[in-house]
DNA sequence: TAGGCATCTGAAAGCGCTTTCAAGGAAAAT
DNA sequence: ATTTTCCTTGAAAGCGCTTTCAGATGCCTA
């Protein structure tokens, strides 16, 4: 019988890394590679075997060392993450749900982030490729398809925010022209028909995809499309600030807000109410992406809601599937419109 | 000379899983111990070598593999955080300190989360501690300090809000009782004696230090304490809501409000808008934590800034000299208040 | 010129696990 | 009862790197 310092918190068994393989194959009495084979299953051993060699790991509380795992079957059960600002609550969000799920199936996230230059986001790749993840996951990056589908030659890469095919890339967008439509469409039917639109920064894919649906509600109920009211931020309260800034100044007329993401939402009300204007008695505004916050903003604001815990639960899925040689079938979740206090009907 | 399938992108090297130390030793015609030795560099190899070695290495783009690096030294280069939401914006700014300055000293953070549960948080440690981190950062758990001193065992560990001492653990504080005096001044200075403190969590190192911090400066300016002011949330804007909600149900008197925390402060904010009560003219309100958000909040909301990404980034420094066997210095930033316009002179 | 010492380098063992391979024993087939 | 097949199991090699150990070389000292 072998010793073991193996300890215990409140009864859970702490783990001691001076507990190998060998040490459970010498106090159970078989070989090391049988106790390899009761770790992974995969092969035959008689029963009387597996129950000596469980007892013996249960007692030294045996953990196998993925380090030495890794090395021998050339996977490290961990997935390379790379955001772009891994402080941002609408980031945080998919992390949660990437986390969530990488968990559940053995996979540890490795996060990364890039801020938002192509040349970040690339050093971020191969720092993590370096480390031998079995895949990486890029939210939102500004990386060419064409760099991707490289990248994925080393290890395979699930994307959002492109459209890119591939063996062993997967991409996965989310309902942005819906969402917008819906938004907007919001707007309308409450009489509003002078929308400005507070896009996003000019190549992002999502918010493009965004105008789009936003124009898309525009031609339904055929209301001109004004392109003075679509302005651009980059996503941040302070661009949202700005942008808004810019219409108020330009004396246009308007009496409805679409902010393509809440925060720029969050900067364009702090702008409005700088100039004295009230939401939503003066205009009424609708954001994007429901952040948890928007429901405490004053007023709590009406926002799409595309649930990107489920979006980061999604992609983990996807990797993890084409990691194991599945192909992916994971999709977004659809977009829902949550109306708060923010809008109301056009009283003019 | 070995041939390489390495190509490039935009001119960066793209590493190649398949040259290993083995293939540069046959390349630069020396033996494998010697490639290690220029990499590690600590151990005398004759010039000609070791340019041989550097050419091979640079002509076929080999990167050293940290699992089998890991393997043979025992040091993965990997250090676990533990945090109770990552998903906050809160921790997300800390994290952020985290990465910039572990990246820059050679290390990846591996993130994990606990939901605000001793289990869980026993549970990250374990998880962590299997993937051989070398070090792990813990951002203000519920963990007892018997439990963090047990795991140190480990690995070592640096804390924020415990007071921990040991060999192996280092537990970096707030600013707390200092930021928190600083908001009650100003409070006080405009003329508010009647303060209600939105503490937080009852058990929570940080929340008690904020209250002490509220009370200090209540003595100091000879003010008295009335307990039934200082009500218990937990930290999030719904926990804020409801405090506030039962503070105005008892239709207590009081001018101003200190909230332990900004997310606290938001959805007492919302509490108050829901009673018809304006911030700052019946009411003024000061945070703490001056989250990102708090200067685009309606009105900008008035906090303590403790730059959270700069605890970030001394809690990395920390754990990096623990782990590297110096003894840590790191210190926390200091408290500072950002005034804006959630605060004004008291009317009454 | 022989002995001693320092320096550089390759061979080999080892980190902890997986996996192939072949051997031994049991069960099935003749 | 004998041969064939199948199953379980241990020995051994290998994953890619580090590190100890000892051999080889060159240089200095006596």
């Amino acid at each position: 019988m072998v010793k073991s310092i193996a300890n215990t918190i409140k009864g859970m068994a702490m783990h001691d890394p001076s507990i190998t393989a060998n040490v459970v194959a010498l106090e159970a009495g078989v070989s090391p590679s049988t106790v390899s084979r009761v770790l992974s299953g995969n092969a035959k051993v008689s029963d009387a075997k597996r129950r000596a060699v469980e007892a013996a790991i249960a007692k030294l509380a045996f953990e196998p060392s993925p380090i030495a795992q890794g090395l021998a079957k050339g996977k490290t059960h961990t997935i390379g993450v790379i955001t772009q600002a891994i402080s941002s609550p609408f980031y945080g969000e998919a992390l949660r749900g990437i986390e969530d799920r990488l968990g559940g199936r053995g996979y540890m996230p490795l996060f990364a982030s890039g801020h938002w230059t192509a040349g970040d986001n690339i050093k971020c790749i191969q720092l993590l490729q370096k480390r031998r993840v079995d895949g990486v996951i890029i939210l939102t990056g500004d990386l060419s398809e064409e760099t991707v589908t490289k990248f994925s030659r080393n290890s395979p890469i699930v994307i959002t925010g492109h459209e890119v095919q591939g063996e062993r890339v997967y991409s996965l967008n989310l309902d942005n022209i819906e969402g917008a439509r819906l938004a907007t469409r919001h707007l309308i039917s409450l009489g509003h028909a002078r929308i400005v639109c507070l896009a996003g920064p000019v190549g992002h894919f999502d918010a493009r995809a965004r105008v789009s649906g936003y124009k898309l509600a525009l031609a339904e109920a055929e209301l001109p499309e004004d392109p003075q009211l679509i302005v651009h931020g980059d996503f941040s309260a302070v661009g949202g600030m700005l942008a808004m800034k810019q219409i108020l100044d330009a004396r246009l007329d308007f009496t409805a807000l679409f902010a393509c993401n809440d925060q720029s939402a969050y900067g364009a009300a702090l702008a409005l109410y700088r100039q004295g204007m009230r939401v939503p008695d003066d205009v009424s505004v609708v954001g994007f992406d429901d952040l948890y916050d928007s429901r405490f903003t004053l007023p709590p604001l009406t926002s799409v809601n595309i649930s990107i815990f489920e979006v980061g639960r999604a992609v983990a899925t996807a990797i993890v599937d084409l990691v194991e040689g599945r192909p992916p079938t994971a999709k977004a979740p659809t977009a829902e419109l949550v109306v708060r206090e923010s809008t109301t009907r056009n009283r003019r």
